[in-house]
DNA sequence: GTAGGATTTAAACAAGCGTTTGAGCGCAGG
DNA sequence: CCTGCGCTCAAACGCTTGTTTAAATCCTAC
């Protein structure tokens, strides 16, 4: 009867897998939602797990390519020189954002979702979601490298997971944080804004001196 | 026949809940490789959930406590004046670490669990964690607030987010990190260190301003 | 040495899971 | 009108889930 089943079912799997994610959302759920057979799931993706991979593919895949044309962007501007540090930062952190205004209420929960998926649990999905952010990875961390040049390789990877951390503890745990503290509520904008200011401030943060010296004794 | 039946339980349990997350382990998954009987979990805990919230609360507990048992000794260290940034912050991401060298091989998986657990997808668990950080947050967030004043309560709250979703995810995601590349592999302390570097500066960056004014023209 | 509570056990429970089946539907093209 | 294809449907598949049962075993205390 339904207007686009497909559809349907990638719109409440999105919603439910953002809300309980993946594991704890079943089939019976989604399409009870959608208001579809179970079958319809099988038929249209092959598999529940085909339908987390396309979910995934369809927000994350325009979200990356943002990413890198940004960072293009960014270096173009730089000429041959090392990019601004703020601006990488922003290339990486704003295209979701972005993303969430551009899909207004149809993508709303899909930011809570990419955030739950960088927590996930299961090491099979971390190898597929690994893989489908290894080019993004690479070339950010290339750039951040070279705007830090005080830093090593290890240390530039180390801070990246530790951006890349804040950001999808933001995504998943911002709607927590604002319905429990209405008070610190904030414009998507806003919360951008302040992430990217404390990304950038703590990727310039000085080299730590190896445990090893910081309390000497050990080793 | 074993030595005791519960302690297994919970060690295993806290393995298998680290390796693949709580809703993706089942009770048979943890009982077989406990060699203990299935009933034990619900003679011994009451509940698969019971079980969880205890093997939690075996490691949190001691956290948190040497958090703020720590941020006892800052605030004191300062007399009345506004403690020290990086010092207040190192009190806060250092416990669990430490814990970790303290437990040794014991407690080898707990820091991916404890990661796992702040990403951790179902609501009523959620709130189930955040009741339980309830006062080291409030206490950090008060602490965060004077060491500071150029930021208003809104700001350090997200800050805070930021810095927790750092934490979480390293834990987390590092030995990923540390087994896909071998080179930037690293002792937790120096990861700590690092992580105190980059969260104090995080939190020390400048007030944002707000995004109504960063990008002239919307509303 | 035996009584009795604590613990472990195999078995069964109903419920839910992802997926498959095969019949039935609606609607295009001949 | 009718064939054939895309799609939907209720039902069933075999399997796993968390929990409960009641009997068997262990171990301590008298």
């Amino acid at each position: 009867m339904a207007i686009d089943t497909r559809k349907r079912i990638l719109d409440v799997a999105e919603r439910l897998f953002g809300e309980r994610g993946f594991p704890a959302t079943s089939l019976r759920d989604i399409t009870a939602a959608a208001g579809v057979n179970v079958a319809s799931v099988s038929y249209h993706f092959g598999s529940r797990e085909a339908l987390l991979a396309e979910v995934l593919e369809r927000r994350i895949e325009p979200i990356n390519a943002r990413r890198l044309a940004a960072l293009d962007a960014v270096e173009a501007r730089a000429g041959g020189e090392p990019p601004a540090l703020e601006a990488v930062v922003r290339a990486f952190l704003s295209p979701p954002f972005h993303m969430q205004r551009v899909w207004g209420d149809e993508g709303q929960g899909f930011l809570r979702l990419v955030g739950r998926i960088h927590g996930e649990t299961d090491e099979d999905l971390r190898a597929t979601v690994v893989e489908r952010f290894d080019e993004v990875f690479r070339r950010f961390t290339a750039a951040l490298r070279r705007a830090l040049p005080h830093l090593d390789d290890a240390d530039v990877r180390w801070r990246m997971l530790f951006l890349v951390g804040s950001m999808a503890f933001t995504m998943s745990w911002g709607p927590t944080l604002a319905a429990r503290e209405p008070a610190a509520a904030r414009e998507p904008e806003d919360v951008l804004e302040s992430l990217v200011l404390y990304a950038a401030a703590g990727m310039a943060a000085p080299a730590g001196a190896p445990a090893a010296v910081a309390a000497a004794g050990r080793r």
